[in-house]
DNA sequence: GGAACACGCGCC
DNA sequence: AAAGGGCGCGTGTTCC
């Protein structure tokens, strides 16, 4: 257990595999004809397009080979092709498809074909993955992402949020019970606030600004409260926020020209008025690259560690020097390890608060609710089934179960914030009022 | 006949 | 060219 300490092994993994034993054992209920209905009204929209795609194409068109996509785009129709994949090759991806929608009516058949056919072939197939008792039992992997997050064998963590078909509406509740859902609200914001100590942002959290919101306000010097930012400029609050999980996902000036379709002087700009209103979250992105780059390693809030030899590569580089092409995927690599140890001091702090709520939560449920089945973890998201008649008492206690962590002994004084929701099924969650 | 890779894409 | 961190999966393709 490379990268663990004490506190790490004896107080959180270890105790968390009964935890995540019992998730396994309690499985999601599924509602099998929900999954039959869909995978029909799929499969008939998908001959469609298959048919559609092959008067373009030709007979033997098959839509799911990139080879023939990208021969099909790039040299029958002659499209310019957009960007290259790794191997250097045309690439076909949605973007690249959104860019050339409009040259060919083939082009929108075949973002429609992939969107489909991921729905179908890959979210359609979960009544074949169920176990005789009809539920669909995860297998976590507690240590299966260097990041310290929960990772899951099969498709339960990635099932699609904003299809047309509502594949969420097929996890169900038991009869007399509900689902009861709770997320942590900007939850790697808060991280980021706490860890970089930043006075703006901690204090507003502590008065429960938006995040979003106020720090638009500060960077673009707006004329408006920040709760009033989501309406009044959305634009402006879109861009910041694009800055902000750019900051934890350790995206550099090019990657956030690109997101907002800014020049890279006009990106570069952004951050340094971003930056100007944050000083101290740059100087931790900085600490944290420079220590990185200094030791290999990187340890969070915690004290989770990654190792990231890469960061050490293009140490003693100097600027301007003609780089051959080795020495260009060098430096690809060092700016990939900063990147990574800007994002994990982010996740794995995140990452170890999920596994601590979901301590507190199994605890609780063991001494003081044994009816209700806790199911799923989903990175900062707890799924739960209750019997409709504990529904309202468990919502009330969720909140505090999840957020009220003791996390001073880390140093970590900013108080957290869940948001409960409940329904018959995933996809028909609702929010419960908060208590008060 | 199966393993490994390539690509694209779903989630947080 | 790549650009933005962490996962897992399906399909096509190539290689052993």
């Amino acid at each position: 257990m490379s990268g663990l300490n004490r506190f790490l092994i004896e107080d959180v993994e270890v105790p968390l595999v009964a935890v995540l034993a019992d998730l396994e054992d309690a499985g999601y209920r599924v509602d099998v004809p929900h999954f039959e209905q869909l995978s029909q009204v799929l499969e008939t929209e998908l001959n469609e397009v298959v048919a559609q795609l092959r008067d373009h194409a030709g007979a033997d068109f098959n839509p799911n080979s990139h080879d023939q996509v990208r021969t099909f785009l790039f040299e029958t129709l002659k499209l310019p092709p957009l960007k290259e994949t790794a191997q250097r090759s045309a690439s076909t991806d949605q973007e690249t498809l959104e860019a050339l929608k409009a040259a060919h009516p083939a082009v929108p058949l075949l973002s429609r074909f992939r969107a489909l056919t991921k729905l179908h072939g890959t979210y359609c197939k979960v009544p074949t993955q169920l176990d005789d008792d009809g539920r669909y039992h995860p297998v976590f992997d507690q240590l299966g992402a260097e990041t310290g997050r929960i990772s899951s064998k099969g498709i339960i963590q990635t099932i699609p949020k904003h299809d047309a078909y509502g594949i969420r509406r097929g996890f169900i509740a038991d009869p007399g019970h509900q689902i009861v859902a709770a997320d942590f609200v900007q939850r790697e914001l808060c991280v980021l606030a706490g860890v970089s100590g930043d006075p703006v942002l901690q204090q507003a959290i502590l008065n429960g600004v938006d995040l979003h919101g106020l720090a638009a306000v500060k960077v673009f010097s707006l004329d408006c409260a920040p709760q009033d930012v989501k309406a009044q400029r959305p634009a402006e609050r879109d861009r910041v926020k694009a800055i902000q999980f750019g900051i934890i996902y350790g995206q550099s000036a090019a990657g956030l020209a690109s997101t907002l379709d800014l020049t890279l002087d006009e990106a570069n700009q952004l951050l340094d008025h971003y930056f100007a209103q944050f000083p101290d979250v740059r100087g931790f992105i900085n600490d944290v690259h420079q220590r990185v780059c200094r030791d290999g390693f990187i340890d969070d809030l915690f004290g989770r560690r990654r190792y990231l030899p890469d960061a050490q590569l293009a140490r003693s580089r100097r600027k301007n020097e003609r780089m051959s092409g080795s020495e260009r995927d060098l430096v690809r690599r060092y700016k990939a390890a900063q990147r990574a140890a800007q994002n994990f001091v982010i996740q794995g702090a995140s990452a170890t608060i999920t596994k601590l709520a979901m301590l507190r939560c199994h605890r609780h449920l063991c001494a003081e609710h044994p009816r209700i089945r806790f199911l799923l973890t989903l990175h900062d998201e707890l799924h739960f089934e209750v019997p409709d008649d504990e529904v309202q008492h468990f919502v009330s206690e969720l909140p505090d179960l999840m957020c009220r962590l003791d996390l001073e002994r880390f140093g970590f004084t900013l108080p957290l914030t869940a948001e409960v929701k409940a329904g018959p099924s995933w996809g028909a969650l609702r929010p419960v009022a908060p208590q008060g």
